[in-house]
DNA sequence: TCGTAAACCTTACGCCGTAAGATTACCTTA
DNA sequence: TAAGGTAATCTTACGGCGTAAGGTTTACGA
């Protein structure tokens, strides 16, 4: 009864698997943005009907959680060879960059129950980074959880900026600045006009400067008590 | 014709406007979570058909953007009486609380294209506690930015933690860790286990100690030329 | 009493994730 | 070559979502 129309499956196609599935979700994440990614648009673009990819993947669940590793597995690990310093440096402009390239990974980053074997990796070299610079155990915490919100809310606020170029930025600030009750928010005012609004400024600058504050505080509590000392060795 | 079933608007009813609106998206939200704020459920609480919220509200972004200014409402604002320091400890600490009061509102506070009052508001007074502390326009920006950027993702990892209670936290830690491979990841295992394990341990912890961290570098910036400096009095 | 405008409701559309079951394609064994 | 088994894919359907379009009720001033 009825043929339908078969033409595209008697010629073969790639077969569909759980890593294909995740590189298509990865590629419609980037170019659509998050919203995009669902169990239809991404069957279209694997050829194939929503259903299908339930037979590769549990739920939809499955596929963030994978993505999510995908993501960790770009950064940058840190390495021991120039010091944590510079490690912890190197690992926080990579994993901006990382979050940049995929704006819609920032959301969905933690929350996941089951870490994949990227994300582990990632962790256990941070921890291990800043241990091997003379960090106790209670110290390295610190300094990842100082570092992680700081990396995380930057790249949150700077992915969530309502405009992308400068120009953008510009028109908007303005609009805010010209709707609001004139007089009634002066250092906002200073602020937009005598600062954010020259030309040359980028709130993306701002990333850098805020890392740098951080990593000299570590470096002054390194030799305090409950920060360095104790490096569980023999 | 069939004359419906007209009990319940014979008898008068709180009438609707905008902010009855807000405060029920409020409580829902606060009740059950972001993904329970549907226009569906938010007319229920109210009493009335999903399409009846329309008259008073444009459409559901506009409802979002009047929660997040309730939000920052909530705030409290910081003032220049005991220095732009503890002001600035204050209004971090103020901010994590509403923030966690509000689980759902971290993943809209930016990204509003039009800012409330009381959002502008709360910028307003950052800004100016901190002109009035010695910082100059840039320096001030630093500040926020870094400060910001911090509290923002210290809570967006506080709470997309997988668990809340401590109890919670032992069991998905040791779920992750014995799911591991084993001696693959050995400095994660040594933090899980001899630290994060501990009986005692808890995240929450560690707001005030990487907010004194980022306090700590501030002051000792403030003195140095592009941080503090020209404050403006002419 | 009636006109009118504000407040609210009904219906419908195109999306979403996914449960249940049918169908196809291909390989193995007889 | 035929039959059977299994892996991969498809069809259909359900309940939910935001909201466009247009209809109905209610309250009130003239």
């Amino acid at each position: 009864m009825a043929e339908h129309s078969r033409a595209r499956s008697t010629t073969k196609r790639a077969p569909i698997t759980r890593e294909t599935v995740l590189a298509a979700a990865l590629e419609l994440a980037d170019a659509e943005g998050a919203t995009a990614l669902t169990m239809r648009k991404l069957a279209d673009r694997l050829g194939v009907e929503a259903m299908s990819i339930y037979y590769h993947v549990p739920n939809k669940e499955a596929i963030l959680t994978g993505l999510v590793d995908l993501v960790f597995a770009e950064i940058e690990l840190p390495t021991t060879e120039h010091g944590w310093r510079l490690a912890m440096r190197d690992r926080a402009v990579s994993t901006r960059t990382v979050l940049v390239r995929h704006r819609w990974a920032i959301g969905l980053m933690d929350s996941r129950r089951d870490p994949g074997l990227a994300t582990l990796r990632h962790h256990d070299a941070v921890i291990g980074a800043l241990r091997a610079g003379g960090f106790s155990l209670a110290g390295a915490a610190h300094a990842f959880s100082a570092l992680d919100s700081y990396i995380y809310g930057f790249v949150l606020q700077e992915l969530s900026l309502p405009f992308e170029s400068s120009e953008e930025l510009t028109e908007v600030a303005e609009g805010i600045v010209t709707e609001m009750p004139p007089g009634e928010f002066p250092h906002l005012t200073e602020m937009a006009v005598g600062h954010a609004l020259l030309p040359g400024y980028s709130y993306a600058n701002e990333f850098e400067i805020g890392l740098d504050l951080i990593l000299d505080s570590l470096e002054q509590r390194l030799p305090l008590p409950g920060w360095g000392e104790a490096v569980a060795t023999r």
